[in-house]
DNA sequence: GTCTATAAGCAGATAGAC
DNA sequence: GTCTATCTGCTTATAGAC
């Protein structure tokens, strides 16, 4: 309601922004203060435990912007797979033009905590399981039983974070569209 | 032929080991030094350029144990739906009993280098195109054309990738075994 | 080739004025 | 709530003895 931004969100915004292109590790709390603008202690202020507390923050909300993000494409195509492929081709073309590479996937910082900060790690867990229960409500619209949706969904959960990893590394789309034509053998099984 | 290991390939051992469990940025000099028992001014002088060109000869020794994991399980069954389970399921089972953690994927280093490193970010992904290759050999011996076995192998790569992601976060390979599962849709369109 | 000592800089975190 | 100055420890990297 208030659009002023105040400084403990500009600070979740931009850590968002750098730990998931850059990395939990390879951010430095510098780079964070400097590109909010904010000065040290006030950082210390809204998070009394420091850079981690931070990256709790961050993790959520970049957990919902990919939520939001998700349920807005499959709302605009009633067909699941249709809908499902849509995403995946989305993402693949924004790695492919390297226009946009925030709120893509979390997994460099599931993998970079899941040994290392338990919280960072249930936080990460949680949002994988709210991506893939998205896809659990679309294809239980389309009459697929909930066991089947979960399973189907898990496995399109995973296609999509490592296609978007691979497709990162070789700075190619290919990973990412060759998954979206899968789709529909995937989901071919039930109908 | 020499069974004594010298100086820079404990080095090299050491450091493949580290940068896929904790990553590489998570993964100070001094700790590589202290678990290969070698000092400072050796590892200089193996590596006169530093961290970034040790990081390249411990991805390209993950990449070739990797490639012999899945060379050795996939041999070992002829009919490959069932092979590529066996492969997915065994990774699995590492990580459910948190028994091996290392050799399993190098998308945490391909997502920590893709936007600093050229030199890593190639090795990456020379790395996944060689994993790949492996799957398209196995599924050619099977009687699929190369185009199409290409394409089902970049997705089967996707997905164990996407699943190790997502069962290290939720500390549970329930992700993999789905994938496993899946994998015989996929190849059952093409007999 | 191997080793120690140390430089130079940056990390995360804190104290305390305002 | 905001800001600056600073502490401690760790980082990568180098110099130079052996």
């Amino acid at each position: 309601m208030n659009n002023k931004l105040d400084t403990r969100d500009r600070f979740i915004i931009t850590a968002s922004r750098l730990f998931q292109v850059q990395g939990y590790h390879a951010t430095g709390l510098n780079e964070i203060l400097k590109e909010s603008g904010a000065p040290r202690g006030s950082f210390y202020y809204h998070f009394p435990k420091g850079k981690e507390e931070l990256a709790l923050e961050a993790i959520k909300l970049s957990s919902e912007t990919i939520q939001s993000d998700i349920k807005n494409t499959l709302e605009k195509l009633s067909d699941p797979i249709e809908a499902i492929q849509a995403q995946i081709e989305k993402i693949a073309e924004f790695i492919t033009k390297e226009e946009r590479m925030q709120d893509l996937s979390i997994s460099l910082l599931a993998l970079e905590t899941y040994s290392s900060s338990e919280c960072l790690r249930e936080a990460c867990k949680s949002a994988f399981i709210s991506f893939v229960n998205i896809y659990v409500g679309k294809l239980m619209q389309a009459g697929i039983n909930e066991e089947k949706a979960h399973e189907l969904s898990l496995v399109i959960q995973s296609m999509i974070e490592g296609a978007i990893t691979i497709s990162l590394a070789q700075k190619d789309g290919t990973p990412l569209f060759a998954a979206a034509k899968q789709v529909s053998v995937l989901l071919s099984t039930k109908y």
